[in-house]
DNA sequence: GCTTGGCTGTTTGTATACAAAATTTAACCT
DNA sequence: AGGTTAAATTTTGTATACAAACAGCCAAGC
C-alpha cells in the first residue's frame, strides 16, 4: 500500500531492465499515467528518480527516454564495480563475524547445488542470479559503508547481472562459483588482501565473459 | 528563464552547503515554496533531487531534513575519493594530450602563486579551493569515464572541499601543492602507477588533515 | 501516575487544471 | 513543387485543490 510513486518507479524500472521498453523509447508522462490508471504526478517523480539513477535520460521540456548503454559503458561499469566491490571485501574481511561467514558459506553451497542440478529448468538461472546478488550484497553490508553501498547500488543495474549468468558458459559458471568460495575462505582467514584480490578478479572475469559475447554481435 | 525547479534546487543546495540551513533542519515544502514565492511542485522536485544526491534525507510522509555527516561519514567519503580519484588518474594518464598537461601545469602555477602571495586576503582560500576543484575536475574529465565522474560528483560535497583549505596548515598546503605538481609530472611521464599513487596519497593526506581537526572538537 | 484512545492541526502524497514550450501539420507564397 | 511560416496538437512545467498520513494534545480509564 506504499506510495504510488514508489510502486510505479519499480514497475518502470523492471520494465526497462527486462527490455520491455525498447531502445531509447520515449516515456511520455501522460501515456504512462493513463496506462497505469494514475495521475502524472507520481509518474513524474518516478521518472526523475530513474533519471538520477541513470536509467533514463531527461531533457528539459522534451521528456524522458530510456537510457542506452554500449560496450564502452559496460566496460566502465565493470571496471568500477571491480574496484568498489574489492574495496568492500577489504573492509568486510576484518569485520565479518562467524555467523556472517557461515551465511556466505551457505550461499556458496546453495549455488553449487543449483549449478549441479536442474540443468533443464529455466528457473535455474534466475535462481543463481538471485543468490549471486545476495552474496555480493551481503559482503557490501558487512563492509558497513553506506556510501560505498550507495555507489555500487547506482552502478549495478540488475538486468546486466541477470544477463551475466545468461551468457555464462558452464566453465565460466564454475569459475565464478569457485571465486565465491575462495572469497569466503580468504575472509575466514582474515586476509583482506587475498579476499579483495579475488573479488577484483571475479568481477573482471565477468566483464570479459560478457564483453566477449557482446563484441561478437 | 530556465526551469524553476532547477533554480530552487541550486538555491537550496548552496544554502545547505554554506551552512545556512543548520543541523538536520526540517525542510517543509510549503514553507520553502512561499518563502520563494512559488508553488510546492518545483520545491518537491528539487528536494527529491537533493535526496538522490544524499544532501537531504526524506522519510515517507514525514518530509525532508538536511542530511548530517559525522566523522565516520567523512572517513568513508575520503576513502572512496582516494580510490576513485586515483583510478581517474590511472585512466587519464595515457589519454592526456600535451595541451591538457599544460593546462594542469598552469593551474599548479596559479595555485603556487596564490599560496605565496595575498596571505592576508580572505579571497585567497576560496580562490585556492576553486582552482583545486578545477584541477581535480580536469583530471576526471581527461579520464573520459562518465560514470566515474558521476560517482565522484555525488561524493564530493563542495563545502567539505572548501573546508579542507580552511583547516590546512601552511605545511599541509605546501604538501598539497607539491602533490599536484608531482601528479602532473607523473602524467607527463606517462607513468599511470606513479600518478595514481600520488593522487591516492594526496586525498588520504587531506583526510587526515581534516579528521585530525575534527576529532579535537 | 501512567498509559491509551481519539481529536485537531499540520504536512505530505496525489489528482487535476492551466500555462509555456516544443513538435507536428497544414497552408500559403513564390 | 519546394520551402517557409503559422496554426494546431502534443507534451512538459507549474499551480492549485483535495485526500491521506502523521504529530501533538487533551481527556478518559486503569
Amino acid at each position: 500500500m506504499a506510495k504510488i510513486a514508489t510502486t510505479v518507479y519499480e514497475q518502470i524500472r523492471t520494465a526497462i531492465l527486462n527490455g520491455e521498453l525498447s531502445n531509447s523509447e520515449r516515456l511520455v508522462e501522460e501515456d504512462l499515467a493513463v496506462s497505469l490508471g494514475i495521475s502524472r504526478t507520481p509518474v513524474r517523480e518516478a521518472l526523475r528518480r530513474l533519471a538520477a539513477e541513470g536509467l533514463v535520460d531527461v531533457s528539459p521540456n522534451r521528456g524522458a527516454r530510456v537510457a542506452e548503454w554500449d560496450v564502452h559503458d559496460l566496460r566502465e561499469i565493470f571496471d568500477l564495480r571491480s574496484i568498489l566491490e574489492s574495496h568492500a571485501c577489504e573492509l568486510a574481511t576484518p569485520r565479518a563475524s562467524a555467523a556472517e561467514i557461515e551465511f556466505l558459506e551457505n550461499i556458496c553451497s546453495e549455488m553449487e547445488e543449483l549449478a549441479r542440478t536442474d540443468l533443464a529448468s529455466d528457473t535455474r538461472l534466475p535462481a543463481l542470479a538471485a543468490k549471486n546478488r545476495i552474496f555480493h550484497s551481503k559482503i557490501i553490508e558487512i563492509s558497513n559503508s553506506t556510501r560505498l553501498a550507495l555507489l555500487i547500488e547506482t552502478l549495478i543495474h540488475v538486468p546486466i547481472v541477470m544477463q551475466t549468468y545468461k551468457v555464462y558458459s558452464p566453465d565460466a559458471l564454475e569459475r565464478s562459483l569457485r571465486h565465491h568460495r575462495e572469497i569466503v575462505n580468504a575472509m575466514k582467514a582474515g586476509d583482506e588482501v587475498w579476499a579483495s584480490s579475488v573479488m577484483r578478479a571475479h568481477v573482471l572475469a565477468a566483464r570479459e565473459e560478457i564483453l566477449g559475447q557482446d563484441e561478437s554481435e
